[in-house]
DNA sequence: TAGTGACTTATGCGTTTGCATCTACTCTAA
DNA sequence: TTAGAGTAGATGCAAACGCATAAGTCACTA
C-alpha cells in the first residue's frame, strides 16, 4: 500500500465521516443534501449557470443532474430558461426563494462545517485546501 | 467564509473530481464502485464483519448496505452466515471468489489512486493522510 | 446549403436508495 | 423470570439514480 493509496483512503473516510455526521444534523429542511448542495453551486454563481457547467461540480449524472433541476424548479428555487446564445442550452438561476432557502440552510450548515473542522490548526486547514485543490485542478 | 469553509469546500471538490475520473474508468467489471467499497472493506479485515460494523465505513444507509449484500451473495461474492455469539446478529466475510474480484479490480484502480495524487509531493501526501485521519477519529 | 459529427439536455426503463417500520434478539433491573 | 428499553438487520414503498438513447441544435466542410 503506498503512501498514495493511504492518503486516498484516509480522504475518503473523511470524507465519509463527515457528510454522514453533517447529513444527521436536523437543518435540512425539505431538501436532500444533493439538493442543497445544487443550491449552493448555484448561489456561488451570480451570473447564470449551464446545466453541463453545474454537472461538473457535482456528484451526479447528468440526466439525475437534469431531474433534480426539474424538481427544485417545480418546487420554485430555480428558474431556468433558455440560453439565446445556444438555443441547446439552459440558463440556471436561483429563484429568490431559492436563495433564501440556500442561505437559510447554509448558515447552520456552515457553522458545523467549522465545528466538525475545528480540530485542524489554522496551519493544517491551510494545508488541506491546498493540498486538495491541487489535486482537483489537476485534471480538468 | 472561514479557512474550515473553504478547507471543507476544498476536500469536497477533490473527492468529487476524482471520483468522477475513477469512476470513468473501465475497470469495474460487473461491479458499481459502491459495491467495490463493501468488497474492499470486507478484504481489509480478515475477521468477519458485522453489518453494523461494516455500515460504519460505507456511506450507505442501513437498508441500502443490507439489500448490497444481498445481492453481493447472491452474486457469491460475499458470505453471510449468522452470528453464533449474537443471533441478532450477521458475520460478513468475503468468498474466495469476491476476494480474487475485489483483487483484480483493486490492483488497477490502486494505480489510478497513485497516479490522480502523484501531482503531489511525498511531504503533501503524509500531510493530508495526518490532517483527514484526524478529521475522522476527531468523531467516532 | 446540405450533410456529418459533436454537443446539450431530456426521457424510457430497470435498479438502487432512503425513510419508516417490522421482527427478532439482547440486556438490565425489578 | 419477566417487563421494558435498546440494538441488529430485513422489508414495504415511493422517490431518485444511472445507463442507454432520443431529440434538438451547433459547427464545420464539401
Amino acid at each position: 500500500m503506498t503512501r498514495a493509496n493511504e492518503a486516498w483512503e484516509s480522504l475518503m473516510k473523511a470524507y465519509s465521516v463527515l457528510m454522514k455526521q453533517f447529513n444527521a444534523e436536523d437543518i435540512w429542511g425539505d431538501l436532500t443534501m444533493r439538493e442543497y448542495d445544487v443550491l449552493y453551486q448555484l448561489s456561488k454563481c451570480d451570473g447564470p449557470l449551464r446545466m453541463s457547467e453545474l454537472n461538473r461540480h457535482v456528484l451526479l449524472s447528468q440526466p439525475a443532474l437534469s431531474r433534480m433541476v426539474d424538481r427544485l424548479a417545480d418546487r420554485g428555487y430555480v428558474d431556468r430558461c433558455p440560453d439565446p446564445g445556444d438555443r441547446r442550452g439552459v440558463r440556471l438561476t436561483l429563484t429568490p426563494a431559492g436563495r433564501a432557502t440556500q442561505r437559510q440552510i447554509g448558515s447552520p450548515h456552515a457553522r458545523s462545517v467549522t465545528r466538525a473542522l475545528s480540530v485542524l490548526t489554522p496551519e493544517e486547514l491551510e494545508q488541506l485546501a491546498a493540498i486538495t485543490g491541487k489535486l482537483s485542478q489537476s485534471e480538468e
